[in-house]
DNA sequence: CGCGGGTTTGATGATGCTCAAGCCCGGTGG
DNA sequence: CCACCGGGCTTGAGCATCATCAAACCCGCG
């Protein structure tokens, strides 16, 4: 059993409390996706049927501005739930699309199976507090970085932070969750370099 | 007990169900406070020992950026919850401060009493998880809306959307929030008027 | 009445965007 | 196996947006 989805599963230890039944219960809610590089698990102005958790690979939230250029504003690696929360919680139109920046495997939690799986381990109830709360700490923190740092020193903060992620992604797209152009971008690596 | 705090109860009652024996002990759980303007709840540094909700009034969220500038990166008017998220979940010092913007009936759950809270009354985990939830769908929006806009449409965006607010705050403040410097709300409102 | 926090005004200049062009490289089809 | 195609990255010139700084002003409160 532990070994079927293993981030997840050490995900749900690392919070509650779970004996083996539950465990199995949980899972039995999960429906398990393979999806490819470039894929889309949710498009712009559909309804976000599911809550994403990555169990290997990487998820990105995109949209697409006003002047019609691709913004990314979340990746999600392993361990990570995504969704556009706006458009799950109210089963309405999707504002953002969610991709798969590499090959990857992603656990669903569709709506209507979430209010069934939250009634049978009410366990899980406290889990996705404890998700979203951190979710929550995380936004402020990215917020005040954001608001803090200049271009050049967010680029230079974020390559710090993750150096290993940097690898796994385009340019194009970090330039974009980061708020910049990838020209820019490029003048900023070449004059780091 | 139901119009001892109304904006709480009600709160409370538009997500889950509670009896009033349940409502009874919740309200026994909240330390009110009564908070004059200008005055902190929080000093960046102390650890952050309660959430705050707002009854009556209005609380931001602040830090002092790089150059020793105040940064307002949230509001929270009546009916919503504020804390320094990542301090309060690790109770560990806080990075932000939080002020009273007007006079504020608020009401403070500290962090100890919070686990003794949902032992008690355990709906109140699903409350949480929903406030989470809907923090994280309007903290996505927010990333969208400030990626998106040029400085002047987030201006223009937010006082065709908060009208009324916008009378109650400072200037200094709102500049803060939306993202720019006192003087170019300034330049701002004189080009718009 | 005077003080001081908050707002306005304007000049100056940096940061980071736009646009256009070229380049590099990996994938695809012939 | 090679040639080509195209997506993504780079480069550079020109420019818009918005910050900085300094000064004056306004007005509510003590």
């Amino acid at each position: 059993m532990s070994n079927l989805f293993p981030e997840f599963t050490n995900h749900l230890r690392r919070f509650i409390k779970l004996d083996d039944d539950e465990l199995k219960a949980v899972l039995s809610f999960m429906r398990p996706l393979s999806v490819k590089k470039k894929s889309f698990l949710l498009n712009e102005g559909q309804i976000c049927r599911s809550n994403f958790f990555t169990e290997k690979g990487c998820l990105r939230m995109l949209f697409i501005d006003a002047k019609g250029v691709e913004q990314t504003t979340q990746f999600a690696i392993e361990h990570w739930w995504l969704a556009d929360y706006m458009s799950f919680t109210n089963q309405s139109p999707a504002q953002f699309s969610i991709q798969a920046v590499e090959h990857s495997e992603v656990l669903a939690l569709d709506y209507d199976l979430q209010e069934k799986l939250l009634a049978a381990v009410p366990q899980m109830e406290q889990y996705f507090r404890i998700v979203f709360q951190k979710a929550v700490a995380a936004s402020q923190l990215r917020m005040m970085y954001t608001n803090d740092l200049s271009r050049e020193d967010m680029y230079r903060f974020f390559v710090r932070s993750f150096p290993e992620f940097v690898q796994r992604i385009p340019q194009y797209m970090l330039a974009s969750y980061l708020g910049f152009t990838p020209e820019y971008l490029s003048e900023l690596r070449r004059k780091i370099a």
